[in-house]
DNA sequence: CTTGCAATATACTAACCAGTCAACTAAGTT
DNA sequence: AACTTAGTTGACTGGTTAGTATATTGCAAG
């Protein structure tokens, strides 16, 4: 025994991936233990709500993924690379989870926030604090790109949140369409939103 | 007695206002008839399923919508200024369902949609019908903006998805948090996508 | 080698869930 | 007035829910 790390963390997995491919509400504790071979006593012993799990869980999730963001959002890299690097990332992570879970998932931060934002106040700050993690990304690369005369705006941060309201409902749609199809205009749509200009970029 | 009608509307009503206030998930079908003042036996009479409702509801919101969004996109009006109509229509249901509900409730039908169309497909696919619907609106005024030369773009399909990608996440964004004020930029993103040349245009 | 405590295990509860059912009511028909 | 039937009523069922209580395990320090 004394193993605690470890029984958070096959929760912490075992959470998101119910609550992505499922839902929050559809989704019980006792599904979430069995599948993640945890008793329901440690469950709450690490825990002390469902909806303390899920918060966690989703921090979680979001901690595993910021070394690709990291990555995709470096300086040294041009800032409509970055842009086009990140749309492709967003379209190669939904293709990837299209193949496991046999449907089309959507943003799974965006689909929890969605479900419980008007319920479950801890969860709707949590999802409100991730989605503006990834809205300053991609404000301070529009910022740049602004400086260097590539994109054509005044507020960066307001040009990032249209950016990012077209890719959560995009994914959105997706999912709704269960079609992972339309995935592929993501970028060119991104494009049209940051202008015409940098559309010769397109690779 | 005999009046399965009201019955039927009440619970209708009742369906959408819960759904949409909190999630299908979180609401029982106890708690749809005793708010709408039916009884359970009276629900499964005109209701085979909790799901066979919610399909139904829906589909009975958007036709009680219909009217306003035929006055909206009616041919008589130049198709720019339609968008415009459509944008501050989309606000104002918003803001109302604000003041009624004290929270962002966000768009009804992808709420719904977002939630369950990886679990419940008949869900899923009532939920694609009707923002199918919506996207025809614009795609047939997109497409006549186009051909006057007010907008440039080649498919006024692609484009009509991309115009209700953004309105839809950006309602799913103000939903997450909980934030009426984003909404303001609505119309301004929206034509930031048609292309800096309507941007004049706006009032 | 024993004592203390972090962590695990499992049985349990009380509330709630979607859905069923047989009795009942009233309007329309003859 | 007797019959038919669409629609209503609310008690009921069997299963599930989130969360709890209590017992047990095994490591680590003394």
């Amino acid at each position: 025994m004394r193993r605690e790390g470890d029984t958070k963390q096959k929760l912490f997995n075992t959470a998101v991936e119910l609550i992505w491919e499922n839902s929050y509400g559809s989704i019980s504790v006792d599904d979430i233990c069995s599948r993640a071979g945890v008793n329901k006593g440690s469950f709450y012993y690490a825990f002390k709500s469902k909806s303390d799990l899920a918060v966690a869980a989703f921090e979680n999730h979001w901690n595993k993924k910021r070394p690709v963001l990291d990555e995709i959002f470096s300086s040294q890299v041009p800032p409509l690379e970055r842009m086009k690097k990140y749309c492709d990332r967003v379209v190669q992570d939904q293709l990837e989870k299209y193949q496991k879970a046999g449907k089309v998932c959507g943003c799974p931060f965006c689909s929890i926030g969605s479900e419980l934002s008007t319920q479950d106040e801890p969860i709707r700050k949590k999802a409100h604090e991730l989605s503006e993690r990834s809205m300053k990304y991609l404000a301070s690369t529009l910022r740049e790109a602004i400086a260097e005369g590539a994109v054509e705006a005044k507020d960066p941060m307001e040009l990032a949140r249209e950016v990012f309201c077209y890719i959560s409902g995009l994914l959105m749609q997706a999912k709704i369409e269960n079609n992972p199809e339309i995935l592929k205009c993501l970028k060119k749509g991104v494009f049209r939103i940051l202008g015409a200009k940098p559309l010769a970029a397109l690779s």
